[in-house]
DNA sequence: CACGCTTATATTTTT
DNA sequence: TATAAGCGTG
């Protein structure tokens, strides 16, 4: 038996224990979720499930790892790690590396990750020529969201142009034009983004062979975290069930037993649902008995986490939610708690941003020195740039930090020229890398970069690819490299360069010569790759980065990293499917102490708990961010921001707001906005020990302050000229 | 044709 | 800050 399912209350053990219907667990925060869903998974397991036939779908590769660690922990390893765990894109990579044929895709297919994507619509762009056009176009950033929004949503670009991007409505037809190249290039060179993973599994789903192989291959489906699970997801999972009706018999196989229906678990909370804007919909939710009939739903209520003081605070604010925002939650629950004594959640306003990050250091030492360790406590935030000032602050005391969310190290340029090195080595067709690669060399422009593809025959996809696939079908390494003509080519000398780059290009053929120099079988180790192009690097840098020495090192944290994975193109999938989801910028590399303090976006902070909770930011117009405003779901969607982030606190709460900030976050300009705390805060403010903070404005603050003040004068007695 | 300069402009969250 | 677009120089 399961040691810890004793420790579980009544509504966890139903969860646990239900079968025969699909199951809706409706989990408020800090219920033991992650407890129940691992619980269940281990219960199957000894019931006699083949672990290999469960399917555990989770939101973060993080919720995945954890929760199959605490499965290994109550079986053993072997039969937990046969469990498919991890996110639907991952889950969906595994899948079509098998049954991606029928869809005609190569099994070496490449994932392009957010920036790839968006880098290659930006090539679209302005091969398509949009560049010259009388009317301002949009930035390859909202080309790509809009693309994105379009195709999670499954809506006509004409009405996500009216409802999210009224600003580009006049382009419409253009972007048309643009999607289409573009696709037809993923198409071309075998690529596939985000969103093509989940379209190509949900569209193999209704396959006529794959379709019926895909739903063997489960008897139960887990899905963490369905709140924010958006429709083509909702559509996969329906898709991948089997149901008492449809193939078996009726696809006329030749099996005379029919399996029995695919078992679903879904586990959500509609009260965190804090994704709309990747099109999720907490409708998956509420719909769950129409799209999964007879299901049984069973909710936890019990929270195990929070002091009762802080849940009220958290349970008020969903209850008192203003009008302005529409309904919040569609399940009735009442968290609550045994941890009835606790102390009153402090909130606090400050000056400015600059009062607020030497207070709140102040309280984190503070609560350091009352046994709260520095992994203990957590300081949360609604956008990544929220915690510049405090960064700068924690570096100055000297406290350890690691920052999860905002802009990820495989984000910075120099990774990803790396990166795309080692993209030309896996699939020599891929002229997003190509284009990077060339253009960093000294002399090669736009221009030069088009006659090299062409030279090469880079863009000659048949040529490029095909001979890889036909003689490796389903292999799990890349394609021998002699087959690549493009890349032996460009080994082999040709393509010239100008005289300004034959250095560096010389010494590009030369370590691409050795990256491929193992055999078939046998490739040389990523690790030891990443470090024989190195040098490419150390020639190249310096022209392109101010801080040279700083970002080649990065690139031995990237070698380190490469000596987990076997082969190159593994290693290359795992980081854009499972990218590390911490900034590379540290107060020093986690200190000897091995005790570090979290800083994170509320988003990335979902699933995760702290003895001490620091919300800072909290002040109307960056919570709800003032974006939202006037659009009832967006202030909604706010509002549960705000709970969650509350919720993550099990003893100490402390909320920041400071009353002035910049108005612009890269603003060279001085413009300060005037801030209440957030208005979701009103309704509960007697729950609050309520205090102004008594650290004095900066000295750039109040140099700022004076010229803001004198710029107002002025301004007023110019007004006061033409009046 | 590359590159270094100048200008205007945007607005958040992530697999 | 970072991206896009335009312009002048070599």
């Amino acid at each position: 038996m399961f040691a810890t399912t004793t420790e579980l209350n009544p509504q966890q053990q139903h969860a646990v224990h239900h079968r025969g219907t699909p199951l809706l667990i409706v989990a408020g925060a800090g219920t033991g979720k992650t407890k129940t869903l691992a619980a269940r998974v281990v219960q199957l397991i000894e019931d006699g499930v083949d672990p290999q036939r469960i399917l555990l779908l989770t939101f973060t590769r993080r919720a995945a790892s954890e929760m199959l660690h605490r499965v290994a922990s109550a079986t053993d390893d072997r039969a937990a790690s046969r469990v498919w765990g991890g996110t639907f894109h991952a889950t969906s990579n595994r899948l079509l590396r098998n049954f991606g044929q029928a869809a005609g895709l190569s099994p070496n297919f490449t994932v392009l990750d957010q920036a790839d994507s968006t880098d290659l619509m930006g090539m679209v762009r302005t091969d398509e020529g949009f560049g010259e056009r009388s009317k301002r176009f949009p930035r390859k950033d909202t080309v790509a969201s809009i693309y994105s929004r379009v195709v999670n949503s499954q809506a006509k670009l004409a009405d996500v142009l009216e409802s999210d991007y009224p600003w580009c409505a006049d382009h419409g037809e253009d972007l048309k034009v643009i999607f289409s190249a573009y696709t037809a290039r993923k198409r071309r060179h075998h690529v596939l983004d985000y969103d093509d993973l989940l379209l190509f599994w949900r569209a193999l789903t209704s396959a006529p062979t794959a379709g019926p192989q895909m739903r063997e291959l489960f008897d139960h489906i887990l899905i963490d975290e369905y709140q924010d699970t958006n429709p083509i997801q909702s559509d996969i999972i329906r898709g991948m069930c089997r149901t008492a009706d449809a193939d078996g018999r009726a696809a006329g196989d030749t099996s005379s037993i029919q399996s029995k229906p695919t078992e679903v678990c879904a586990v959500g909370d509609d009260a965190q649902a804090i994704y709309g804007f990747r099109c999720a919909s907490v409708e998956n939710m509420w719909a769950f008995s129409e799209h999964f009939p007879g299901a049984t739903t069973v909710t936890l209520e019990q929270n195990y986490r929070s002091t009762s003081p802080i849940l009220g605070v958290a349970n008020g604010v969903l209850a008192a939610a203003p009008t302005s925002v529409g309904p919040t939650s569609h399940f009735a629950k009442e968290l609550w708690s045994t941890k009835t004594n606790g102390q009153t959640p402090t909130l606090v306003t400050h000056h400015d941003e600059g009062a607020q990050s030497r207070t709140v250091c102040e309280n984190i030492l503070d609560a350091r020195e009352r046994g709260i360790d520095l992994r203990d406590q957590a300081v949360l935030f609604r956008a990544g740039h929220h915690s510049d000032g405090l960064e700068l602050e924690l570096v100055r005391r000297d406290i350890p930090f690691v920052k999860y969310g905002g802009l990820k190290y495989l984000e910075s340029a120099h990774v990803k020229d790396l990166l795309s090195l080692l993209r030309i080595l896996d699939n020599p067709a891929d002229v997003l890398a190509w284009h990077r690669v060339l253009s960093a060399m000294e002399g090669i422009g736009p221009a030069t970069v088009r006659r090299l593809v062409d030279e090469l025959g880079i863009d000659d996809v048949d040529a490029a690819t095909s001979a890889a696939t036909d003689s490796q079908p389903l292999a799990e390494a890349a394609g021998p490299p002699e087959t690549s003509t493009a890349l032996s080519r460009f080994i082999a000398g040709d393509g010239k360069v100008p005289a300004a780059a034959s250095a560096e290009a010389d010494e590009l053929r030369a370590a691409f010569a050795d990256c491929l120099s193992g055999n078939a079988n046998d490739e040389v180790p990523p690790a030891d790759q990443v470090n024989r192009l190195k040098p490419f690097c150390s020639l190249v840098f310096p022209n392109r980065y101010d801080n040279a020495s700083a970002r080649l090192s990065d690139i031995d944290q990237l070698a380190a990293s490469a000596r987990a994975y076997g082969s190159r193109h593994r290693f290359l999938t795992e980081l854009t499917l499972d990218p590390p989801g911490k900034t590379s910028e540290q107060a020093g590399p986690p200190h000897l102490d091995d005790d570090w303090l979290t800083l994170s976006t509320i988003h990335s902070a979902k699933g995760g708990e702290w003895r001490a909770v620091h919300l800072i930011h909290a002040a109307d117009g960056n919570m709800p961010s003032d974006m939202a405003l006037g659009d009832q779901a967006g202030m909604a969607e706010e509002l549960r921001l705000m709970y969650v982030a509350l919720t993550r606190a099990k003893d100490e709460l402390t909320v920041h707001a400071p009353l002035r900030f910049h108005v612009n976050r890269h603003g060279r300009d001085d413009r300060h906005v005037l801030a209440q705390p957030s208005r979701f805060l009103d309704p509960v403010r007697e729950l609050f020990d309520e205090s102004a903070s008594s650290a004095q404005p900066s000295d750039e603050t109040v140099i700022e302050l004076d010229g803001v003040g004198v710029t107002d004068e002025v301004d007023t007695l110019l007004a006061s000229l033409w009046d």
